[in-house]
DNA sequence: CGTTGCATTCGACCTAAGGATAATAGTGTT
DNA sequence: AACACTATTATCCTTAGGTCGAATGCAACG
Protein backbone atom coordinates (compact mmCIF):
# COMPACT_ATOMS: atom_id res chain seq x y z
CA UNK A 1 0.00 0.00 0.00
CA UNK A 2 3.21 2.53 0.72
CA UNK A 3 3.91 2.90 -3.11
CA UNK A 4 0.29 3.69 -4.14
CA UNK A 5 -0.26 6.40 -6.10
CA UNK A 6 -2.92 9.30 -5.63
CA UNK A 7 -4.19 12.37 -7.59
CA UNK A 8 -4.90 15.17 -5.61
CA UNK A 9 -7.34 17.56 -7.30
CA UNK A 10 -8.08 20.71 -5.22
CA UNK A 11 -7.90 24.18 -7.04
CA UNK A 12 -7.11 26.18 -3.81
CA UNK A 13 -2.84 25.90 -3.81
CA UNK A 14 -2.80 26.53 -0.04
CA UNK A 15 -5.13 23.94 0.50
CA UNK A 16 -3.62 21.22 -2.12
CA UNK A 17 -0.29 22.02 -0.59
CA UNK A 18 -1.84 21.07 3.24
CA UNK A 19 -3.65 17.98 1.47
CA UNK A 20 -0.12 16.80 0.14
CA UNK A 21 1.78 17.36 3.18
CA UNK A 22 -0.83 15.39 5.73
CA UNK A 23 -0.82 12.83 2.97
CA UNK A 24 2.85 12.23 2.67
CA UNK A 25 3.06 11.95 6.22
CA UNK A 26 0.50 9.88 6.74
CA UNK A 27 1.30 7.70 3.84
CA UNK A 28 5.01 7.64 3.23
CA UNK A 29 6.22 6.54 -0.04
CA UNK A 30 2.85 6.75 -1.86
CA UNK A 31 3.33 9.23 -5.14
CA UNK A 32 1.82 12.06 -5.18
CA UNK A 33 -0.14 13.50 -8.67
CA UNK A 34 -2.04 17.21 -8.61
CA UNK A 35 -4.47 18.46 -10.61
CA UNK A 36 -5.87 21.98 -9.81
CA UNK A 37 -8.96 21.87 -12.33
CA UNK A 38 -11.00 19.66 -14.40
CA UNK A 39 -9.40 19.76 -17.48
CA UNK A 40 -5.88 19.01 -15.87
CA UNK A 41 -7.82 16.07 -13.82
CA UNK A 42 -8.62 14.94 -17.16
CA UNK A 43 -5.37 14.86 -18.44
CA UNK A 44 -3.87 13.57 -14.87
CA UNK A 45 -6.19 10.29 -14.21
CA UNK A 46 -5.51 10.33 -17.89
CA UNK A 47 -1.94 9.84 -18.07
CA UNK A 48 -2.66 7.67 -14.65
CA UNK A 49 -5.44 5.40 -15.17
CA UNK A 50 -3.38 3.01 -12.46
CA UNK A 51 -3.71 5.51 -9.63
CA UNK A 52 -4.98 3.98 -6.19
CA UNK A 53 -7.14 6.89 -5.35
CA UNK A 54 -8.27 10.32 -6.53
CA UNK A 55 -8.81 12.95 -3.84
CA UNK A 56 -11.24 15.30 -5.14
CA UNK A 57 -13.14 18.60 -4.64
CA UNK A 58 -16.43 19.24 -5.73
CA UNK A 59 -16.54 23.17 -6.32
CA UNK A 60 -13.44 23.36 -8.79
CA UNK A 61 -12.83 25.08 -11.95
CA UNK A 62 -15.40 23.44 -14.70
CA UNK A 63 -17.53 22.02 -12.99
CA UNK A 64 -20.39 22.28 -10.81
CA UNK A 65 -21.74 20.07 -7.92
CA UNK A 66 -21.36 16.59 -8.57
CA UNK A 67 -20.27 16.02 -12.70
CA UNK A 68 -16.79 15.54 -12.08
CA UNK A 69 -17.16 12.92 -9.55
CA UNK A 70 -20.08 11.08 -11.64
CA UNK A 71 -17.33 11.33 -14.38
CA UNK A 72 -14.76 10.09 -12.39
CA UNK A 73 -16.98 7.07 -11.28
CA UNK A 74 -18.62 6.61 -15.08
CA UNK A 75 -14.81 7.06 -16.58
CA UNK A 76 -12.57 5.05 -14.31
CA UNK A 77 -15.37 2.92 -12.21
CA UNK A 78 -12.05 0.90 -10.90
CA UNK A 79 -10.39 3.75 -8.99
CA UNK A 80 -11.80 4.84 -5.94
CA UNK A 81 -12.77 8.36 -5.45
CA UNK A 82 -12.67 9.75 -2.14
CA UNK A 83 -14.29 13.50 -1.75
CA UNK A 84 -13.12 16.50 0.25
CA UNK A 85 -14.36 19.07 0.91
CA UNK A 86 -15.63 22.30 3.31
CA UNK A 87 -19.16 21.10 2.95
CA UNK A 88 -20.12 18.88 6.15
CA UNK A 89 -24.27 18.85 5.27
CA UNK A 90 -25.49 14.83 5.42
CA UNK A 91 -27.55 15.73 2.23
CA UNK A 92 -24.46 16.32 0.15
CA UNK A 93 -22.42 13.56 1.85
CA UNK A 94 -24.74 10.77 1.01
CA UNK A 95 -25.65 11.68 -2.35
CA UNK A 96 -21.69 11.97 -2.76
CA UNK A 97 -22.11 8.20 -1.87
CA UNK A 98 -24.92 8.03 -4.21
CA UNK A 99 -23.25 8.48 -6.80
CA UNK A 100 -20.36 6.30 -5.67
CA UNK A 101 -17.59 7.85 -3.87
CA UNK A 102 -15.37 5.96 -1.35
CA UNK A 103 -15.29 8.53 1.20
CA UNK A 104 -16.28 11.96 1.88
CA UNK A 105 -13.68 13.58 3.81
CA UNK A 106 -15.20 16.94 5.60
CA UNK A 107 -11.95 19.82 5.68
CA UNK A 108 -12.28 19.78 9.26
CA UNK A 109 -11.49 16.08 9.75
CA UNK A 110 -8.57 15.76 12.15
CA UNK A 111 -5.42 14.39 10.97
CA UNK A 112 -5.32 10.83 12.10
CA UNK A 113 -8.69 10.31 11.17
CA UNK A 114 -7.74 11.41 7.58
CA UNK A 115 -5.28 8.62 7.83
CA UNK A 116 -7.87 6.45 8.76
CA UNK A 117 -9.91 7.22 6.67
CA UNK A 118 -7.23 7.00 3.20
CA UNK A 119 -5.82 3.52 4.52
CA UNK A 120 -9.43 1.73 4.71
CA UNK A 121 -10.82 3.30 1.03
CA UNK A 122 -6.97 2.04 -0.35
CA UNK A 123 -8.29 -1.26 0.92
CA UNK A 124 -11.46 -1.24 -0.78
CA UNK A 125 -13.70 -0.12 2.01
CA UNK A 126 -15.61 2.88 2.59
CA UNK A 127 -15.29 5.86 4.91
CA UNK A 128 -17.85 8.76 6.10
CA UNK A 129 -17.42 10.71 8.99
CA UNK A 130 -19.10 9.31 12.11
CA UNK A 131 -21.94 11.13 13.16
CA UNK A 132 -23.77 11.05 9.54
CA UNK A 133 -26.80 8.99 9.29
CA UNK A 134 -26.72 6.33 6.51
CA UNK A 135 -30.33 6.85 5.76
CA UNK A 136 -33.01 9.69 5.88
CA UNK A 137 -36.46 9.89 6.48
CA UNK A 138 -36.74 12.86 3.87
CA UNK A 139 -38.86 11.47 1.33
CA UNK A 140 -37.81 14.21 -1.24
CA UNK A 141 -34.07 13.38 -0.39
CA UNK A 142 -34.86 9.71 -0.61
CA UNK A 143 -36.65 10.59 -3.99
CA UNK A 144 -33.48 12.33 -5.50
CA UNK A 145 -31.09 9.45 -3.84
CA UNK A 146 -32.78 6.95 -5.63
CA UNK A 147 -31.98 9.07 -8.84
CA UNK A 148 -28.63 9.91 -8.22
CA UNK A 149 -27.88 6.18 -7.89
CA UNK A 150 -29.71 5.22 -10.98
CA UNK A 151 -27.38 8.00 -12.59
CA UNK A 152 -24.30 6.73 -11.18
CA UNK A 153 -25.59 2.98 -12.84
CA UNK A 154 -25.24 4.53 -16.51
CA UNK A 155 -21.89 3.58 -18.69
CA UNK A 156 -19.49 6.30 -19.74
CA UNK A 157 -20.63 6.90 -23.24
CA UNK A 158 -24.79 6.87 -21.43
CA UNK A 159 -23.24 9.69 -19.13
CA UNK A 160 -21.86 11.36 -22.45
CA UNK A 161 -25.08 11.23 -24.01
CA UNK A 162 -26.66 12.41 -21.05
CA UNK A 163 -24.88 15.66 -20.36
CA UNK A 164 -24.74 16.49 -24.11
CA UNK A 165 -28.59 16.05 -23.29
CA UNK A 166 -28.55 18.17 -21.11
CA UNK A 167 -26.96 20.94 -22.63
CA UNK A 168 -30.13 20.36 -25.38
CA UNK A 169 -27.84 18.82 -28.15
CA UNK A 170 -29.92 16.64 -30.92
CA UNK A 171 -29.43 13.20 -31.16
CA UNK A 172 -27.48 14.03 -34.60
CA UNK A 173 -25.22 16.32 -33.09
CA UNK A 174 -24.04 13.89 -30.37
CA UNK A 175 -23.76 11.33 -32.64
CA UNK A 176 -21.47 13.88 -34.51
CA UNK A 177 -19.59 14.46 -31.13
CA UNK A 178 -18.86 10.99 -30.35
CA UNK A 179 -17.81 10.19 -34.21
CA UNK A 180 -20.74 7.31 -34.29
CA UNK A 181 -24.09 7.27 -35.82
CA UNK A 182 -27.18 8.38 -34.84
CA UNK A 183 -28.61 5.01 -34.59
CA UNK A 184 -26.15 4.66 -31.98
CA UNK A 185 -27.03 7.85 -29.99
CA UNK A 186 -30.54 6.50 -29.59
CA UNK A 187 -29.97 3.38 -28.78
CA UNK A 188 -28.01 5.12 -25.75
CA UNK A 189 -30.51 7.12 -24.81
CA UNK A 190 -33.62 4.25 -25.03
CA UNK A 191 -30.35 2.96 -22.07
CA UNK A 192 -30.12 5.79 -20.44
CA UNK A 193 -34.02 6.12 -19.79
CA UNK A 194 -34.70 3.16 -19.08
CA UNK A 195 -32.22 3.09 -16.51
CA UNK A 196 -33.31 6.47 -15.04
CA UNK A 197 -36.87 5.08 -14.82
CA UNK A 198 -37.78 8.05 -17.77
CA UNK A 199 -40.00 7.98 -20.83
CA UNK A 200 -38.87 10.92 -22.44
CA UNK A 201 -35.68 13.14 -23.16
CA UNK A 202 -37.04 16.35 -21.79
CA UNK A 203 -37.50 15.05 -18.61
CA UNK A 204 -33.97 13.36 -18.72
CA UNK A 205 -32.49 16.60 -19.35
CA UNK A 206 -34.12 18.55 -16.66
CA UNK A 207 -33.26 15.67 -14.26
CA UNK A 208 -29.45 15.95 -15.28
CA UNK A 209 -29.73 19.54 -14.56
CA UNK A 210 -30.68 19.96 -11.10
CA UNK A 211 -28.96 16.80 -10.04
CA UNK A 212 -25.47 17.13 -11.26
CA UNK A 213 -25.62 21.10 -10.80
CA UNK A 214 -27.67 21.51 -8.07
CA UNK A 215 -25.80 22.08 -4.84
CA UNK A 216 -27.74 23.04 -1.30
CA UNK A 217 -30.84 24.67 -2.76
CA UNK A 218 -33.04 21.48 -3.90
CA UNK A 219 -31.10 18.87 -1.74
CA UNK A 220 -33.57 19.30 0.26
CA UNK A 221 -37.34 19.49 -1.12
CA UNK A 222 -38.37 17.51 -4.35
CA UNK A 223 -40.97 17.21 -6.64
CA UNK A 224 -42.47 15.20 -8.97
CA UNK A 225 -40.23 13.23 -11.56
CA UNK A 226 -41.71 10.48 -13.52
CA UNK A 227 -44.99 9.91 -14.79
CA UNK A 228 -46.37 7.03 -16.99
CA UNK A 229 -47.33 7.75 -20.55
CA UNK A 230 -50.16 8.38 -19.87
CA UNK A 231 -53.68 7.33 -22.11
CA UNK A 232 -55.00 10.69 -23.69
CA UNK B 1 -55.27 56.30 -3.98
CA UNK B 2 -55.90 55.79 -0.49
CA UNK B 3 -58.82 53.05 -1.43
CA UNK B 4 -56.25 50.86 -3.44
CA UNK B 5 -56.81 47.18 -3.09
CA UNK B 6 -53.41 45.50 -1.61
CA UNK B 7 -53.08 41.83 -2.17
CA UNK B 8 -50.12 40.67 0.71
CA UNK B 9 -48.60 36.95 0.10
CA UNK B 10 -45.81 35.91 2.78
CA UNK B 11 -46.34 32.74 4.43
CA UNK B 12 -44.83 34.09 7.62
CA UNK B 13 -47.34 35.05 10.16
CA UNK B 14 -45.51 37.48 11.56
CA UNK B 15 -43.84 39.10 8.60
CA UNK B 16 -47.21 38.88 7.10
CA UNK B 17 -48.32 40.58 10.60
CA UNK B 18 -45.74 43.24 10.28
CA UNK B 19 -46.38 43.99 7.14
CA UNK B 20 -50.12 44.82 7.04
CA UNK B 21 -49.32 47.08 10.02
CA UNK B 22 -46.87 49.39 7.89
CA UNK B 23 -49.17 49.37 4.78
CA UNK B 24 -51.83 50.80 6.97
CA UNK B 25 -49.84 53.19 8.35
CA UNK B 26 -48.26 54.05 5.20
CA UNK B 27 -51.08 53.99 3.12
CA UNK B 28 -54.36 54.41 5.13
CA UNK B 29 -57.67 53.58 3.89
CA UNK B 30 -56.46 50.40 1.49
CA UNK B 31 -58.20 47.28 1.20
CA UNK B 32 -55.75 44.18 2.21
CA UNK B 33 -56.58 40.68 1.09
CA UNK B 34 -53.85 38.35 2.64
CA UNK B 35 -52.49 35.16 1.00
CA UNK B 36 -50.31 32.71 2.87
CA UNK B 37 -49.23 30.11 0.24
CA UNK B 38 -49.01 30.07 -3.79
CA UNK B 39 -52.59 28.37 -3.71
CA UNK B 40 -54.30 30.94 -1.47
CA UNK B 41 -52.21 33.77 -3.79
CA UNK B 42 -54.06 32.31 -6.50
CA UNK B 43 -57.48 32.33 -4.98
CA UNK B 44 -56.98 35.96 -3.73
CA UNK B 45 -56.11 37.23 -6.98
CA UNK B 46 -58.40 35.26 -8.71
CA UNK B 47 -61.29 36.80 -6.18
CA UNK B 48 -59.84 40.14 -6.90
CA UNK B 49 -58.01 40.91 -10.31
CA UNK B 50 -59.28 44.39 -9.72
CA UNK B 51 -56.50 44.72 -7.29
CA UNK B 52 -53.89 47.36 -7.43
CA UNK B 53 -50.69 45.97 -5.85
CA UNK B 54 -49.31 42.72 -5.22
CA UNK B 55 -46.89 42.54 -2.83
CA UNK B 56 -45.19 39.34 -2.70
CA UNK B 57 -42.41 36.98 -0.88
CA UNK B 58 -40.67 34.91 -2.77
CA UNK B 59 -40.02 31.28 -1.09
CA UNK B 60 -43.60 30.78 -0.56
CA UNK B 61 -45.01 27.08 0.11
CA UNK B 62 -46.21 25.86 -3.48
CA UNK B 63 -43.57 27.78 -5.56
CA UNK B 64 -39.68 28.08 -5.84
CA UNK B 65 -37.53 30.56 -7.31
CA UNK B 66 -39.49 32.86 -9.84
CA UNK B 67 -42.10 31.21 -10.84
CA UNK B 68 -44.82 32.68 -8.51
CA UNK B 69 -43.76 36.46 -10.11
CA UNK B 70 -43.84 34.89 -13.40
CA UNK B 71 -47.02 33.23 -13.09
CA UNK B 72 -48.42 37.13 -11.63
CA UNK B 73 -47.01 38.94 -14.78
CA UNK B 74 -48.35 36.53 -17.00
CA UNK B 75 -51.68 36.16 -15.38
CA UNK B 76 -52.30 39.54 -14.56
CA UNK B 77 -50.19 41.84 -16.12
CA UNK B 78 -52.06 44.38 -15.14
CA UNK B 79 -51.20 43.77 -11.48
CA UNK B 80 -47.77 45.34 -10.41
CA UNK B 81 -45.99 43.15 -8.20
CA UNK B 82 -43.66 44.23 -5.60
CA UNK B 83 -41.55 41.54 -4.39
CA UNK B 84 -40.92 41.85 -0.44
CA UNK B 85 -38.03 39.89 0.40
CA UNK B 86 -34.92 38.86 2.76
CA UNK B 87 -32.61 38.25 -0.09
CA UNK B 88 -30.58 41.49 -1.22
CA UNK B 89 -28.03 40.07 -3.68
CA UNK B 90 -28.06 42.07 -6.80
CA UNK B 91 -28.42 39.62 -9.08
CA UNK B 92 -31.61 38.67 -7.31
CA UNK B 93 -32.91 42.03 -7.41
CA UNK B 94 -32.21 42.64 -11.10
CA UNK B 95 -33.90 39.49 -12.37
CA UNK B 96 -37.08 39.92 -10.45
CA UNK B 97 -36.98 43.10 -12.64
CA UNK B 98 -36.13 41.30 -15.85
CA UNK B 99 -39.19 38.93 -14.91
CA UNK B 100 -41.44 41.94 -14.42
CA UNK B 101 -41.57 43.38 -10.72
CA UNK B 102 -42.30 46.87 -10.69
CA UNK B 103 -40.48 47.20 -7.26
CA UNK B 104 -37.91 44.67 -4.91
CA UNK B 105 -38.22 45.60 -1.60
CA UNK B 106 -35.54 43.97 1.03
CA UNK B 107 -37.17 43.34 4.00
CA UNK B 108 -34.04 45.82 6.24
CA UNK B 109 -35.58 48.70 4.30
CA UNK B 110 -36.84 51.60 6.36
CA UNK B 111 -40.55 52.22 7.03
CA UNK B 112 -40.79 55.70 4.95
CA UNK B 113 -38.74 53.84 2.16
CA UNK B 114 -41.22 51.52 1.67
CA UNK B 115 -43.95 54.18 1.95
CA UNK B 116 -42.38 55.50 -0.63
CA UNK B 117 -42.50 52.84 -2.55
CA UNK B 118 -45.60 51.52 -2.63
CA UNK B 119 -46.55 55.14 -3.27
CA UNK B 120 -44.51 55.02 -6.47
CA UNK B 121 -45.71 51.40 -7.56
CA UNK B 122 -49.38 52.61 -7.41
CA UNK B 123 -48.57 55.39 -9.13
CA UNK B 124 -47.52 52.94 -12.33
CA UNK B 125 -43.96 53.78 -11.40
CA UNK B 126 -40.78 50.95 -10.31
CA UNK B 127 -38.61 51.10 -6.92
CA UNK B 128 -35.39 49.84 -6.25
CA UNK B 129 -33.53 50.17 -3.74
CA UNK B 130 -30.81 53.20 -4.24
CA UNK B 131 -27.45 51.28 -4.29
CA UNK B 132 -28.33 48.27 -6.88
CA UNK B 133 -26.55 49.10 -10.06
CA UNK B 134 -29.02 48.30 -12.91
CA UNK B 135 -26.92 47.06 -15.10
CA UNK B 136 -23.43 44.43 -14.76
CA UNK B 137 -20.41 43.55 -16.75
CA UNK B 138 -21.19 39.86 -15.73
CA UNK B 139 -21.32 38.75 -19.20
CA UNK B 140 -22.79 35.07 -18.16
CA UNK B 141 -25.10 37.52 -15.59
CA UNK B 142 -26.72 39.41 -18.40
CA UNK B 143 -27.13 36.25 -20.73
CA UNK B 144 -29.22 34.90 -18.05
CA UNK B 145 -30.80 38.24 -17.82
CA UNK B 146 -32.05 38.37 -21.43
CA UNK B 147 -33.49 35.20 -21.30
CA UNK B 148 -35.56 36.21 -17.89
CA UNK B 149 -36.49 39.06 -19.60
CA UNK B 150 -37.63 36.68 -22.86
CA UNK B 151 -39.69 34.86 -20.28
CA UNK B 152 -41.33 37.50 -19.12
CA UNK B 153 -42.48 38.09 -22.60
CA UNK B 154 -44.56 34.97 -22.67
CA UNK B 155 -48.54 35.01 -22.80
CA UNK B 156 -50.27 33.14 -19.89
CA UNK B 157 -50.96 30.22 -21.62
CA UNK B 158 -47.54 30.00 -23.46
CA UNK B 159 -46.40 29.89 -20.13
CA UNK B 160 -48.19 27.12 -19.14
CA UNK B 161 -46.95 25.23 -21.81
CA UNK B 162 -43.44 25.91 -20.96
CA UNK B 163 -43.73 25.00 -17.14
CA UNK B 164 -45.67 21.90 -18.06
CA UNK B 165 -42.57 21.16 -20.90
CA UNK B 166 -40.04 21.33 -17.94
CA UNK B 167 -42.08 18.76 -16.09
CA UNK B 168 -41.01 16.51 -19.50
CA UNK B 169 -44.80 16.22 -20.65
CA UNK B 170 -45.45 15.57 -24.01
CA UNK B 171 -47.53 18.14 -26.31
CA UNK B 172 -50.34 15.37 -26.21
CA UNK B 173 -50.36 15.57 -22.77
CA UNK B 174 -50.34 19.20 -21.95
CA UNK B 175 -53.02 19.03 -25.10
CA UNK B 176 -55.16 17.21 -22.27
CA UNK B 177 -54.58 19.30 -19.58
CA UNK B 178 -55.66 22.49 -20.92
CA UNK B 179 -58.30 20.96 -22.81
CA UNK B 180 -57.46 22.01 -26.39
CA UNK B 181 -56.15 20.23 -29.62
CA UNK B 182 -52.63 19.04 -29.55
CA UNK B 183 -52.01 21.37 -33.00
CA UNK B 184 -52.51 24.16 -30.02
CA UNK B 185 -49.86 23.05 -27.88
CA UNK B 186 -47.40 22.95 -31.09
CA UNK B 187 -48.63 26.17 -32.03
CA UNK B 188 -47.80 27.99 -28.93
CA UNK B 189 -44.87 26.01 -28.60
CA UNK B 190 -43.26 27.08 -31.77
CA UNK B 191 -44.40 30.84 -30.09
CA UNK B 192 -42.29 29.90 -26.79
CA UNK B 193 -38.82 28.52 -28.88
CA UNK B 194 -39.58 31.59 -30.88
CA UNK B 195 -39.90 33.86 -28.02
CA UNK B 196 -36.80 32.62 -26.22
CA UNK B 197 -34.26 32.46 -29.11
CA UNK B 198 -34.16 28.40 -28.97
CA UNK B 199 -34.36 25.68 -31.25
CA UNK B 200 -35.31 22.59 -29.55
CA UNK B 201 -37.83 21.52 -26.44
CA UNK B 202 -35.19 20.50 -24.43
CA UNK B 203 -33.38 22.69 -24.42
CA UNK B 204 -36.23 25.10 -23.24
CA UNK B 205 -36.74 22.83 -20.27
CA UNK B 206 -33.75 23.01 -19.72
CA UNK B 207 -33.40 26.06 -19.50
CA UNK B 208 -37.25 27.13 -17.55
CA UNK B 209 -35.66 24.28 -14.87
CA UNK B 210 -32.56 26.68 -14.10
CA UNK B 211 -34.43 30.21 -14.70
CA UNK B 212 -37.34 29.65 -12.52
CA UNK B 213 -35.96 27.75 -9.42
CA UNK B 214 -32.51 28.56 -9.58
CA UNK B 215 -31.90 30.39 -6.28
CA UNK B 216 -28.21 32.09 -5.16
CA UNK B 217 -26.24 29.14 -6.84
CA UNK B 218 -26.96 29.55 -10.28
CA UNK B 219 -27.03 32.88 -10.48
CA UNK B 220 -23.48 34.06 -10.48
CA UNK B 221 -21.96 31.36 -13.49
CA UNK B 222 -23.49 30.68 -16.94
CA UNK B 223 -22.90 28.69 -19.91
CA UNK B 224 -23.88 28.71 -23.42
CA UNK B 225 -27.09 27.79 -23.59
CA UNK B 226 -28.57 28.16 -27.36
CA UNK B 227 -26.70 26.84 -30.29
CA UNK B 228 -28.06 27.36 -34.12
CA UNK B 229 -29.01 24.26 -35.24
CA UNK B 230 -25.74 23.46 -36.93
CA UNK B 231 -24.48 21.44 -39.76
CA UNK B 232 -23.01 17.80 -39.80
C1' DC C 1 -10.30 -22.06 -23.23
C1' DG C 2 -14.99 -21.57 -23.89
C1' DT C 3 -18.81 -19.08 -22.13
C1' DT C 4 -21.29 -15.71 -19.94
C1' DG C 5 -22.17 -10.86 -19.35
C1' DC C 6 -22.00 -6.26 -20.67
C1' DA C 7 -20.87 -2.19 -23.43
C1' DT C 8 -21.05 -0.45 -27.82
C1' DT C 9 -22.60 -0.27 -32.20
C1' DC C 10 -26.14 -0.01 -35.89
C1' DG C 11 -30.26 -0.51 -39.19
C1' DA C 12 -35.33 -0.87 -39.66
C1' DC C 13 -39.54 0.80 -38.24
C1' DC C 14 -42.93 3.74 -36.01
C1' DT C 15 -44.19 7.85 -33.25
C1' DA C 16 -43.49 12.62 -31.68
C1' DA C 17 -41.97 17.17 -32.61
C1' DG C 18 -41.88 21.21 -35.09
C1' DG C 19 -42.26 24.63 -39.25
C1' DA C 20 -45.35 26.86 -42.65
C1' DT C 21 -49.60 28.56 -43.73
C1' DA C 22 -54.22 29.84 -43.17
C1' DA C 23 -58.47 30.44 -40.96
C1' DT C 24 -61.86 31.66 -36.96
C1' DA C 25 -62.96 33.89 -32.78
C1' DG C 26 -62.65 36.64 -28.53
C1' DT C 27 -60.71 40.66 -26.12
C1' DG C 28 -59.39 45.04 -25.35
C1' DT C 29 -57.63 49.48 -27.09
C1' DT C 30 -57.78 53.53 -29.91
C1' DA D 1 -65.60 50.59 -35.92
C1' DA D 2 -60.85 49.38 -36.80
C1' DC D 3 -56.83 47.39 -35.05
C1' DA D 4 -53.74 44.56 -32.46
C1' DC D 5 -53.11 40.61 -29.92
C1' DT D 6 -54.17 36.07 -28.02
C1' DA D 7 -56.02 31.71 -28.49
C1' DT D 8 -57.63 28.17 -31.08
C1' DT D 9 -57.58 24.70 -34.82
C1' DA D 10 -56.46 22.22 -39.22
C1' DT D 11 -53.50 20.40 -42.98
C1' DC D 12 -49.27 19.22 -44.99
C1' DC D 13 -44.61 18.16 -44.68
C1' DT D 14 -39.94 17.40 -42.83
C1' DT D 15 -37.08 16.24 -39.11
C1' DA D 16 -36.11 14.31 -34.51
C1' DG D 17 -36.90 10.87 -31.13
C1' DG D 18 -37.42 6.18 -29.39
C1' DT D 19 -38.04 0.91 -29.51
C1' DC D 20 -36.57 -3.59 -31.10
C1' DG D 21 -33.71 -6.82 -32.57
C1' DA D 22 -29.16 -8.06 -33.59
C1' DA D 23 -24.09 -8.10 -34.37
C1' DT D 24 -19.51 -7.25 -32.51
C1' DG D 25 -15.99 -7.10 -29.18
C1' DC D 26 -13.99 -7.21 -24.75
C1' DA D 27 -13.18 -8.88 -20.12
C1' DA D 28 -14.16 -11.63 -16.13
C1' DC D 29 -15.01 -16.41 -14.54
C1' DG D 30 -14.82 -21.21 -14.02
Amino acid sequence: MENAKLIIADDHPLFRAALREAVTRLLPGVAIVEAVSFQSLQEAVGANSDADLILLDLHMPGTQGFSSLVYLRAQYPAIPVAIVSAAEEPAVIRRSLDFGAAAYIPKSTPLEQIGIALRSVLDGGVWVPEHIPTSTANDAENKERDLAQRVASLTPQQLRVLMMLADGRLNKQIAGDLDVSEATIKAHMTAVLRKLGLYRRTQAAVLAQRLLQAESASLLMGEEIASEPDAE
